[in-house]
RNA sequence: GUCCCCUUCGUCUAGUGGCCUAGGACGCCGGCCUCUCACGCCGGUAACAGGGGUUCAAAUCCCCUAGGGGACGCCA
C-alpha cells in the first residue's frame, strides 16, 4: 500500500507546537514508509480563515522544514464535490433533509443538559415526510447513521475504540445553505486525496467514529486511524496563550533552533529507546506509530533549552554569524564596522558553546563591540575591581606599555622574548598572553585568578565569559589597553 | 450529565508476565576539571495513582475507585 499522510491544520491563527508536532509525525511517518505528506488547509470556515494565518502556518512548516510534497490544496475549493457526495447520499437513502430550526435545536439540547440526558439530535426528521416540511425553512442535510450496533475504530495509538452506534446521532453533512460541514468535507477530501493514514490530534478520536460511519455509507476503503494525544502546559491543561510561547513563530523569534524544536516534539509523546539527540535522518529510519505513547504529554520549556544548547554547540559557526550580526546591529541600533564583525566572527566559537539561544548568543557578543559601562553595570564583576585588583591590572598594562615599569620588577627571563614580540606587533596570542599573566601572577605572589577575574570584569564587563586570554586576543592589544585604562582611571577618580 | 481516552521519578520517557533491589534524559544537589562560566566526567535525590483479583510470579493481564483530558454545533 502506497503511504499518503497529511497535515491538515484551520487557518485561524498562528502555527501551534501541537500542530506542529502533528505535521512532524506525519510528515516522519511518510518518510519513513517511502509514502507522500500532503497539506491542505481546512478553511472552510470562511469567517476565521484568515490569508496570514495561511501564510503563517506555511512560514512555519516551512522554518521547520517539513515542506508538503505536491501543492497545497485548500478545501474550500471542494465545495461543490462535497455537496455532491452529500446529495449522492441523500438519492441511495442514506441521508436525509431536516427540518428543524437552529432555535428548536437549541431547545433540544438544552433540555436535554437539564434532565440530565446524553446531549444529541433526536432524529425527529429521519423517517419523516418531507411533504411535512414547513413553509419557508431550508433543510439541512444529515446521515442516516446506524442505530444499532457498534462502530469500531482500529486506532493505531489508542487502539480498538468502540463505541456504541446510539451514541452518535445523525451528524449534519450539508447546511441550510448548502455549504458543506467540516465532517463531511476530511472524508471527501481525505477519500478524493487517497490518504491512507490519518495521523491527528486526539481531540478528533470521537470524530472518528462519526466518520467511520459516513466512509461506510459512501462505501470506500477507510484510513488507518492514529490519534495522537495533545500537549499539555506544565500545569496539565490544553498548552495555550496563557502558558507563554505556544507558536512556532514565539520560538523562532526567542532564538530557538528549528531542529531542537522538531527533536524536542518528537521525543514528546514518542521515543525510541533510550535515545535522545535524534537527527533527521534517524527519525526517518526510526519512527513509526508503534513508538507514540497514549497519555499527553507536558510541554517543559527547560528540556527544550537543554537540547537547543545542545545544537546550537552542533552548528558551525559561519551559519550563526549573519543572524548574530543582524540582532546586534539592532541592539546597537548601528552598522558595524568591519573590525568589530571579525571579533565577532572569531569570538562566536568558544561563546556559543555557553548560549542557550542565538538571542542569548548575540548578546553576549556585545562586548566585543562595545566597552562596558563604568561603573559596572554587574555587581558581581564591579565587586571584583577592588584596590588590589586594580594595582595589579595596572601593573599589568606597564609591563606591556613602558620599559621602565619592566626593569624596575623582577621578570622571568623566559617572558622577556614575549614581550618583545608583542612590542613588534606579533605577539598577541592566547598562548604569549595566558604565559605572561600566569609570570605576572607569580610574580606578584598571587594565584592566577587574583589577575584573570578583574581583567574579565574590565575587559567584558561580566564576570562571566570565555577563556580571557582568548577574549584579549580576539579584542587586539589596544583595545585591551584602552579598556584597561579607562577602568584604572575610573577607580582611582572615584 | 452522557460517551471516549489517559495515569511509571518534578518533567519527557524505557519497560509488552520472571533480566526491575524499575533504566535513560532534562532539572535539582554534591564533587572533579579550572582564570570565571559553559562543556566534559564522577556521584546523589526522586516514580509504577489507590484498592481488589488472575498467576508459582504483575509496572506489565482483568475489575473497581480516584484524578486528568477530550468529544457531545447548520466550528474546524
Amino acid at each position: 500500500m502506497t503511504v499518503v499522510t497529511r497535515f491538515a491544520p484551520s487557518p485561524t491563527g498562528i502555527l501551534h507546537l501541537g500542530s506542529a508536532r502533528t505535521a512532524l509525525f506525519n510528515w516522519l511517518y511518510a518518510r519513513h514508509h517511502g509514502g507522500r505528506y500532503l497539506l491542505r488547509i481546512e478553511d472552510t470556515d470562511r469567517k476565521r480563515s484568515t490569508p496570514e494565518s495561511v501564510a503563517a502556518i506555511l512560514d512555519g512548516l516551512d522554518w521547520l522544514d517539513l515542506k508538503p510534497d505536491g501543492e497545497v490544496a485548500y478545501q474550500s475549493q471542494q465545495q461543490d464535490r462535497h455537496a455532491e457526495v452529500a446529495h449522492m447520499l441523500l438519492q441511495n437513502g442514506d441521508a436525509y433533509q431536516c427540518y428543524a430550526t437552529p432555535e428548536e435545536l437549541t431547545e433540544m439540547r438544552e433540555l436535554a443538559r437539564a434532565e440530565r440526558r446524553p446531549v444529541r439530535y433526536d432524529g425527529r426528521w429521519r423517517d419523516r415526510d418531507p411533504a411535512e416540511a414547513p413553509a419557508g425553512v431550508k433543510p439541512v442535510i444529515r446521515l442516516k447513521a446506524p442505530q444499532q450496533g457498534e462502530t469500531v475504530i482500529d486506532d493505531q495509538v489508542q487502539g480498538p475504540v468502540r463505541v456504541a452506534n446510539e451514541q452518535l446521532d445523525d451528524m449534519v453533512l450539508l447546511r441550510g445553505d448548502g455549504t458543506p460541514t467540516y465532517m463531511l468535507s476530511v472524508v471527501v477530501d481525505d477519500h478524493d486525496a487517497g490518504i491512507s493514514h490519518v495521523i491527528r490530534g486526539d481531540d478528533h478520536l470521537s470524530n472518528a467514529a462519526r466518520q467511520t460511519q459516513l466512509y461506510k455509507a459512501m462505501g470506500w476503503e477507510l484510513p488507518v486511524f492514529a490519534h495522537i494525544s495533545l500537549i499539555h502546559g506544565a500545569d496539565g491543561a490544553k498548552l495555550s496563550k496563557r502558558h507563554g510561547a505556544s507558536g512556532v513563530e514565539e520560538f523562532r523569534a526567542l532564538g530557538y533552533l528549528p531542529e531542537a524544536l522538531c527533536n524536542y516534539l518528537l521525543r514528546l509523546g514518542w521515543s525510541h529507546g533510550d535515545d535522545e539527540i535524534i537527527s533527521r535522518a534517524q527519525a526517518i529510519e526510526w519512527f513509526d506509530l508503534g513508538g507514540v505513547g497514549q497519555a499527553p504529554a507536558r510541554f517543559d520549556i527547560a528540556k527544550l533549552d537543554s537540547l537547543n544548547a545542545h545544537y546550537l554547540r552542533e552548528t558551525p559557526e559561519p551559519a550563526l554569524l549573519e543572524a548574530v550580526l543582524n540582532m546586534l546591529a539592532q541592539r546597537l541600533d548601528r552598522e558595524l564596522e568591519e573590525d568589530e564583525r571579525a571579533r565577532v566572527a572569531k569570538g562566536l566559537g568558544e561563546l556559543k558553546l555557553r548560549a542557550i539561544t542565538v538571542n542569548a548568543l548575540a548578546e553576549n557578543t556585545v562586548f566585543y563591540v562595545k566597552a562596558p559601562q563604568l561603573p559596572l553595570e554587574n555587581p558581581k564583576a564591579a565587586k571584583l575591581l577592588n584596590d588590589e585588583a586594580i594595582e595589579l591590572l595596572k601593573n599589568f598594562s606597564n609591563t606591556l606599555v613602558h620599559e621602565q615599569a619592566r626593569e624596575s620588577q623582577p621578570m622571568d627571563p623566559k617572558l622577556v622574548p614575549i614581550l618583545t614580540a608583542i612590542e613588534a606587533g606579533d605577539g598577541w596570542s592566547a598562548a604569549n598572553l595566558e604565559a605572561l599573566l600566569r609570570g605576572l601572577a607569580e610574580v606578584n605572589d598571587v594565584g592566577l585568578g587574583k589577575l584573570a577575574q578583574p581583567l574579565r570584569a574590565v575587559v567584558t564587563g561580566t564576570n562571566v565569559s570565555p577563556g580571557i586570554f582568548e577574549v584579549i586576543e580576539i579584542l587586539g592589544r589596544d583595545e585591551t589597553l584602552s579598556r584597561i585604562k579607562r577602568a584604572v582611571e575610573h577607580a582611582e577618580d572615584a
